[in-house]
DNA sequence: TCGCAACCATACGTAGGCGTATGGTATGAT
DNA sequence: ATCATACCATACGCCTACGTATGGTTGCGA
């Protein structure tokens, strides 16, 4: 089936793509174009210019985004099991690696771009929030622990992309070492 | 004091310092040759191409950063003082910002190009493989743990280029967090 | 079926980058 | 002082991208 007429959506997802395969330098309206089997006559219709097309880009990433470890552990109960349940979000992430090779062309491209750099602060505080929340329930007391386990799931990201060799299992080994700190009571001085 | 004429090393650091500003797209000759006052006739005559200049960035790259986290705590004893350590490298790494980046826009880079993977992989391997010793001599049998560490680093310097707000603070104590909790003989279960 | 609006193709002008070619200037050895 | 060589400037042809303009389709409501 190939639809004959394109949305906005599609436009956006051949960015995603295209951040995905070849990052932020793929993101140009011809090359785009030539993705979709399609001239950019259609793309300046859709969108005023790149410059708008980048912004609906950041827009849709943080729309849903934001809130995709909230979402991957829905079905788990609030706090420890929330914890360990993110084990479970690395292990099925496998299949997503396009998104991670995503936020990570959007975490380059907020390198140089004020407006994407807004994108990811929120972003990464909204996730933060939230598993400082589940922390909560734990009872750990130290608030830093939300920051050290998310920046220990955001490299964990980064390395598997380039350290490729069973990077799936260090990632949850690695996040297991951090809940298991917390719940030994293990705290950081200040 | 202007130098007339360019050396190899010149537009090697022009290079980085393009990366850190503008990310990999920042790569190109006729622009280096404008941050530089020149024109690319110079650029053509160091380097054959583009190709050729930019395998020499990896190479440039690799050698001077690969020994990054070893070098930094050469004056400090193997084992837990190496370990804590660390944290004084990320606290007077401040200044060294701009390596940070050019380090994620090499990281983004190596997302869609075989070759700078290789040495992504290369110094990330070595990295780890130094931090590993270090838990060894402190006595920790896990395996895992150099590995931990090193993508709570790496994660505590992706977010360090976004969520700005206290970097430095927050990468010792992620960093305090894992290494406390090895002291304290914490260990994940496979 | 007619007509309008949504959607797309094509062509154009401009800009900037790549790599080459060719000639110019500086600098050190003799 | 001269001369070779190291280094740089300029100009060119090619390509690809941006954004606009303009005209062609397609689909759908009346």
């Amino acid at each position: 089936m190939v639809t004959k007429r394109l949305t906005k959506d599609d436009w956006l997802t051949a960015g995603f793509e295209a951040l995905t395969s070849q990052g932020y330098g793929g993101i140009r309206a011809e090359a785009l174009a030539r993705n979709l089997k399609t001239t950019k006559g259609s793309f300046y219709w859709h969108f005023k210019n790149l410059g708008e097309y980048k912004r609906c880009l950041l827009d849709n990433w943080q729309l849903l985004r934001t809130e995709e470890i909230i979402e991957s552990l829905q079905e788990f109960e609030p706090g420890e099991a929330t914890l360990y349940g993110l084990l479970e979000m690395a292990k099925e992430a496998e299949p997503n690696t396009y998104l991670i090779r995503a936020e990570m062309a959007i975490r380059e491209w907020a390198l140089h771009d004020i407006e994407a750099a807004k994108r990811v602060t929120t972003v990464d505080n909204r996730r933060i929030e939230f598993l400082a929340k589940q922390f909560k329930v734990v009872g750990t007391k130290n608030a830093y622990f939300a920051k050290a386990l998310y920046a220990s799931y955001i490299g964990s990201r980064t390395l598997k992309a380039s350290v490729k060799a069973n990077a799936n299992q260090e990632v949850r080994l690695v996040l297991k070492c951090l809940i298991d700190a917390v719940k030994k009571g293990v705290l950081v001085s200040d």
